[in-house]
RNA sequence: GCCCGAGUGGCGGAAUGGUAGACGCAAGGGACUUAAAAUCCCUCGGGGGCGACUCCAUACCGGUUCGAGUCCGGUCUCGGGCACCA
């Protein structure tokens, strides 16, 4: 009987559901815990890609790996459901969102299911679930009443094609990340969640993460933290005065000019009737303009003089006000400086316009702006002072005058948090008549979304629920007062922000989840997912997390201990997978071609786990004949002839070094290295004259983590009743990896010249003189003298010759 | 432009500063078979030599070291992220 896959796979498919295997009684605090999480999908129409089960075997192998060394795992999986395909989807067939996304996710479920994950579904959620987005909810309402949510007539990045505001996270070159449409910029009423108040946290907590660098990397620049010192300038003529944004104050004798942005208030009054009609008309066009315009002519550098002067304080020059975009308007105070002699942009637009530059740095500024550190001239008594000495004198200074002080700044902005959408959490918001925001009391949770007669947006361009009708958005509150409810929706991100609390405890409907339960299971062990979500996701989610830990709900800083990036897995010619590419495969069809232990274990031993890897058929064929070979083992009647009660001693060190391995490599998640590991093992194996079960046993252990179905089958033809899962991880004995012979290279020079078989405890002396006897190591050391000798036992014997 | 990361056989990839190419894929040769598949055995970075051997080789240039794919400095290429953040 050869290895029928859909056989063995359906048979402990089944075994697993009836004996509920992977059950996880979060109750039970008497083992240690391990929570292994993967990022939720969102349940498209196209069904699973092969990309799904690269970071879900990931997890699976930990979960498994843990389980069996005697942790409590919770490993969890569910839906995003809310989004923007399903929406269009009901759009076009003007059907509710909800009828087709329950259909994908039970098509998802199916799928996974087919490939063997352990996950517990009984810990199953989904954020459509009112159930779930009860508590969703719930945390916006807590954030509102505790002023982290406001609403506010911003300049938001509004997409006509997709009817909707977008997050600035949401939108790439001005366009947005999802489809590509233009974005254009217009003032809006818009939710905003203050994530701005909790930026000097959500970047130095970074340091308590263990997190791929990158990522790190990638938070930190985009929280943007830069210190620096706000300086003010008097306006001549007693109009008052502005602060600019600096982290160069040590340049401020160079200034020859100020910038505002378009958007600065100050603007209309300073501007002198000759310059209005030239400042309006700039104005306004700069604020018309969009990002991907404004991104494209980064090199233009336009900008109006607004006739107005302003007071240099450091020492009382005068220099012009200018109006130009190239100043941001919501970073810092949206006026800067200009020191052209060392500040790139400045220089540019001095050289346009004809301004002048004061060097107050030595070095070169005849083609470009001088922005090394180096010696202050033209400072006065900041002179012959570096950068640093020099930024600390005149901010002390200018604290005297008090005209200046040190600041600090974040790139971070708000957070745009409605969306104009159908498909969404509805916020649970009334605008009172008297203009108040109020947050639904606990008891009007979950605030349902109501059902439509169709869902696009009005024609006059309000959100689809502006069109629930009267008896919906019409609210009086318990106390009388009378007001409208918030037709906007919450943004995709908004459940991704805390799911992994309710998988702990899904079924409370008291509280997101027990606190005894979050205290003791948070935070999450393993996180794995795409790159994709280094930002957008694992920053809201770490600043919801923060807001929680601020109002007592969860007792850890940061919900994600360890994270990891699963690489994608591209089509076979090394291009992204894509339908327009012709080079989607569908794990469906490997599953029935190759099995799903195939599958799992050709993705995990492709290459390493967080780079790139290529689809190869080829390679797929080769995992699944280690499987055969593997399962041969238990099969074939020669092999199983060799399975022996007794130890030969013969695997003493291959299995030694394959439980070692494994096990390490595991943890590391580098399964690449444990799989040849296994390989190897497998390859002694066939040359053993007999195979110790106990061995055989370990080894199924560690293989079943990998390809699980397979491994069931094999030990339960081992002779066991019970399933594998809870079985304890094979232990090897230390000193079956002490060997007695070891090969160690001989080397004159560095060049290995020979390789000679000694004594593994031999010491330096006893090396040389077996190195000295050999007849390839002898002709270099005729007529030389030695002059040094370095020997790394059992590895490697260097002799220094002259 | 700035910030990360990566460049190793025909291919995917291994290598605590210590024998470069583990493990696998592909390819070639052989065994078994009426035949095929499957399986098993052998070869498999490049040059030179009948051969024992020998020289070259981890993108490129330099450095540190007894010894560098690995550490340091510079260059090039590719991938990812940010992008007028003062």
């Amino acid at each position: 009987m050869s290895y029928d896959f859909t056989l063995i796979e359906n048979k402990w498919k089944k075994a697993w559901e009836e004996k509920d295997a992977f059950y996880c009684d979060t109750h039970d605090f008497s083992r240690p815990k391990y929570y292994v999480l993967d990022m939720f999908p969102y349940p498209s129409g196209q069904g699973l890609h092969v990309g799904h089960p690269e970071g879900y075997t990931a997890t699976d192998i930990i979960a498994r790996m843990k389980r069996m060394q005697g942790y409590n795992v919770l490993h969890p999986m569910g839906w995003d459901a809310f989004g923007l395909p399903a929406e269009q989807f009901a759009i076009k067939n003007n059907v509710h969102p909800e009828g087709f996304t329950r259909q994908n996710i039970a098509h998802f479920k199916q799928q996974i299911k087919d490939l063997g994950f352990s996950y517990d579904w009984s810990k199953e959620i989904a954020t459509i679930d009112p159930s779930y987005y009860k508590w969703t909810q719930w945390i916006f309402a807590q954030m509102l009443r505790h002023d982290l949510a406001y609403v506010s007539n911003v300049p938001v990045n509004y997409c006509p094609e997709l009817g909707t505001v977008l997050a600035n996270e949401e939108v790439k070159d001005g366009v947005s990340e999802r489809g590509g449409y233009p974005v254009i910029r217009m003032p809006m009423r818009q939710w905003m969640l203050k994530i701005t108040a909790y930026a000097e946290r959500l970047e130095e907590d970074l340091s308590l993460l263990d997190w791929p660098k990158s990522t790190l990397d990638m938070q930190k620049n985009w929280i943007g933290k830069s210190i620096g010192a706000e300086i003010e300038f008097d306006l001549v003529g007693g109009h008052g005065s502005f602060k600019v944004f600096t982290t160069r104050a040590d340049t401020l004798f160079g200034c020859t000019y100020c910038c505002l942005a378009p958007e600065h208030p100050l603007i209309e009054k300073i501007t002198t009737p000759e310059q209005k009609e030239a400042v309006e008309a700039y104005v306004k066009e700069a604020k018309s303009r969009s990002d991907l315009a404004r991104s494209k002519d980064v090199k233009g550098k336009t900008g109006v003089f607004t006739g107005a002067y302003a007071v240099n304080p450091i020492n009382g020059k005068e220099v012009p006000v200018y109006v130009a975009d190239y100043v941001l308007g919501s970073y810092g105070s949206g006026a800067v400086m200009a020191v052209p002699a060392h500040d790139e942009r400045d220089y540019e637009f001095a050289k346009k316009h004809g301004l002048p530059l004061i060097q107050v740095l030595e070095g070169d500024i005849s083609e470009t702006a001088y922005v090394e550190d180096g010696k202050h001239i033209n400072s006065d008594y900041a002179d012959g002072l570096n950068i640093e000495e020099a930024k600390a004198a005149i901010i002390s200074h200018l604290e005297e005058m008090g005209k200046g002080k040190k600041v600090i700044n974040y790139k971070l902005r708000d957070w745009i948090f409605s969306r104009q959408r159908y498909w969404g959490e509805p916020i649970p918001v009334v605008r009172l008549d008297d203009g108040t925001e109020y947050p639904l009391p606990d008891d009007q949770l979950p605030l349902v979304l109501p059902e439509l007669d169709s869902y696009e947006p009005t024609k006059d361009g309000k959100p689809p629920l502006a069109k629930a009708g009267e008896e919906w958005l019409s609210y009086t509150a318990e106390d009388g007062r009378h007001g409208q409810r918030e037709t906007n929706t919450m943004p995709q991100w908004a459940g991704s922000c805390w799911y992994y609390i309710r998988y702990i405890d899904p079924h409370n409907d008291k509280a997101l989840a027990d606190k005894q339960l979050l205290d003791h299971w948070l935070p999450v062990d393993l996180y794995v997912g795409g790159a994709e979500h280094a930002v957008l996701h694992l920053l809201y989610a770490r600043f919801w997390h923060k807001f929680l830990y601020d109002i007592g709900v969860v007792s850890c800083k940061e919900p994600f201990k360890k994270l990891f990036h699963q690489g994608m897995i591209l089509g076979a010619n090394g291009e992204k997978m894509s339908k327009s590419r012709g080079n989607v495969v569908n794990p469906d069809d490997i599953v029935k071609s190759h099995g799903a232990d195939a599958l799992r274990l050709f993705e995990m031993f492709a290459g390493p786990l967080e780079e790139a890897k290529p689809w190869s058929t080829t390679g797929l064929d080769g995992a699944k004949r280690f499987i055969e070979r593997v399962y041969r083992l238990v099969d074939d009647e020669n092999m199983v002839k060799l399975i022996s009660e007794t130890n030969d001693g013969s695997l003493d060190f291959a299995y030694a070094c394959m439980v070692k391995k494994c096990t390490e490599d595991y943890e590391a998640l580098a399964f690449n290295t444990a799989i040849s590991a296994m390989m190897v093992f497998v390859n002694e194996c066939y040359k053993a004259k007999s195979i110790y079960k106990s061995y055989l046993e370990g080894f199924v252990k560690v293989f079943s983590c990998v390809c699980p179905f397979v491994g069931e089958e094999m030990w339960h033809r081992l002779g066991h009743e019970d399933l594998i899962t809870y079985e304890a991880w094979p232990t090897y004995e230390p000193k079956h990896l002490i060997i007695a012979k070891k090969k160690i290279a001989v080397s004159i020079n560095g060049k290995t010249r020979d390789v000679i078989e000694m004594d593994a405890e031999i010491d330096q002396d006893g090396a040389l003189k077996e190195a000295s006897a050999s007849s390839k190591i002898k002709p270099y050391l005729e007529g030389k003298t030695i002059k040094k000798v370095i020997f790394v036992p059992g590895r490697i014997l260097n002799i220094v010759v002259a």
